[in-house]
DNA sequence: AAAATAATTCAATTTTGATTTACTTAAGAG
DNA sequence: CTCTTAAGTAAATCAAAATTGAATTATTTT
C-alpha cells in the first residue's frame, strides 16, 4: 500500500522545480519572519518539507539563498509598479489610485518590509550586489512627475514638488505602522494592527497626500 | 611601574557602576547595529572594555541585557517628550516645534530606530513585557491634542484631526528614511543619508504637517 | 590588619547552527 | 532493461557563540 520502497521514510517523489520553489518560499517567510541571523536553514528545510541538505544543493548556502528571496520579493514590487497605470487617469485619480495602491500593497505583502527591514539591518550589504535591483524604480517616479505636471497645468496640483520626497512619504505613510506595530502598539496602548484602524490609516495618508499635492489658496 | 600585581593582565580598576554602565552603552551600540541575533556577547563585551563574564555577573543573560538596552533607550524619548513645551507657543508653532523636534531626534539618536527596529523584529517580545513603558506615551498625546484644538477654536487649523493618526504620521514621515536607507538608496540610485537630502526631507516633512492640519477653504 | 565581600579574569563547557560526507534510489537516456 | 545522473536522506563534523566554573585580588568592613 504504501511506496515501492520497503523503508519508514515518506520517500519524496522527485520534482527539483517544486523543491528548489518551496525551499524560495519557505525562505522568504523564514527571513522575512525573524531575519537574516534569525533564520535558521534546518528551520526553513523543515518549513518547505525537505532535508536541509537540498538547501545546499539548490542554493549553495545561507547567503546566498538570502539572496535569492531578496531579489524575488523585489520581483513583485516591480510588477506591481509596471501594472499600475497613472497615464490613464486624471492627475487627482492617479495620485489617489498611487497613494491607495501602495498602502494596499504593504498591508497585502508583509513579506516585502520585513526583508526590507531585515536587508536594512544588514546595512545593505546584499541589495548593493544586485546591479538589477538598482534604481529599478527611475522610470516609476517618472510616471508619478508626469502625473505632478498634469495636475500643475491644469491648475490643481502647486509647482515644485519634489517626486522623490513625495513618493518617499508615500511609502512612509504606508509603510511605518507595519514596520512600527508591535512597538507603537506598546507606547500608545492601542491595537496599531487591528483591522479597524488600519482602515481609519489608508482614509488618513490618502488625505494627507491630497493635501500635499492640492494647491493653495493664499501663502500670505 | 607597572601596577601593584605582577601579573601582565592590565588590571581594571573595581567600580561595579561604570562597569555596569559601559556594558548597557555597549551593548545599546551593538544591539542597535546588528539586531538582537546579530549582536555578540563577547564583541559587546570586547567594546565595552570588559571581561563577557561580566555581562552574566551583572544582566544574568542576553535576553535580559537586551531588554535593559531597550528600557534605557524608551528613557532617552520620555524625556524629550517631557522637555517638550507646547503649551507656551501659539498652535501653528507648536504643531511645528513638534514636527522638527520629532525629525531632529531621529536623525541625532539613530540607536533608538535601531533598536526599535530590532524590538519589532522579534514581534514585540521584550517591549510587551514592560509595563513601565506602555501607554507612556498618553500624556504627550494629549499636549498635542490640546494644541489642535486651541488652533481649531483660533479658526487656523481644520476639525477632526485624530491625533494618534496625526503623530504616527510625523514619525513615519521622520522615521521612515532613516529605516530604510539603504533600500531606499538602491532602489532609487540616490544618497538618501546624504546631508544634503536630509536637510530638504525636513522641509518637506515639515510643510506636509503644517498643510495636514492647516484649515482649506472651500470643500466644494 | 585580618576577614569578608564581590569585582574581575581565564579557561572551560555546552549549545546551537551552518555546512559537509557518504550513501541510497528515483527517473530519464539509450 | 541497464546505466547514468542527480534528487534526496541520514548522520556527522566543525565553528561560532552563549554560558558557567573556579580561581584571583581589589576593596570594604570590622
Amino acid at each position: 500500500m504504501k511506496n515501492t520502497s520497503a523503508s519508514s521514510a515518506p520517500v519524496r517523489t522527485r520534482d527539483p522545480e517544486r523543491t528548489k520553489g518551496q525551499i524560495l518560499e519557505a525562505a522568504l517567510s523564514e527571513f522575512a519572519t525573524n531575519g537574516y541571523d534569525g533564520a535558521k536553514v534546518h528551520q526553513i528545510a523543515k518549513s518547505a518539507g525537505c532535508n536541509a541538505r537540498l538547501i545546499y544543493h539548490y542554493f549553495d548556502n545561507k547567503e546566498r539563498l538570502y539572496a535569492a528571496a531578496l531579489r524575488k520579493i523585489y520581483s513583485d514590487i516591480r510588477e506591481r509598479e509596471a501594472e499600475l497605470n497613472l497615464d490613464a487617469l486624471p492627475p487627482e485619480q492617479a495620485v489617489k489610485q498611487l497613494t491607495e495602491t501602495t498602502f494596499d500593497f504593504f498591508e497585502n505583502n508583509t513579506a516585502f518590509l520585513s526583508i526590507t527591514r531585515s536587508e536594512n539591518l544588514l546595512g545593505g550589504r546584499f541589495i548593493s550586489q544586485m546591479p538589477e535591483i538598482q534604481k529599478m524604480s527611475a522610470p516609476f517616479l517618472d510616471k508619478i512627475s508626469d502625473a505632478l505636471k498634469r495636475g500643475h497645468a491644469e491648475g490643481v496640483f502647486r509647482a515644485g514638488i519634489d517626486v522623490l520626497q513625495l513618493y518617499v512619504s508615500i511609502v512612509a505613510l504606508s509603510a511605518h505602522h507595519i514596520n512600527a506595530s508591535h512597538t507603537l502598539s506598546a507606547t500608545f496602548g492601542r491595537d496599531i494592527s487591528s483591522v479597524a484602524w488600519r482602515q481609519e490609516r489608508r482614509a488618513h495618508v490618502v488625505e494627507m497626500i491630497q493635501n500635499a499635492v492640492a494647491l493653495r489658496e493664499s501663502t500670505a
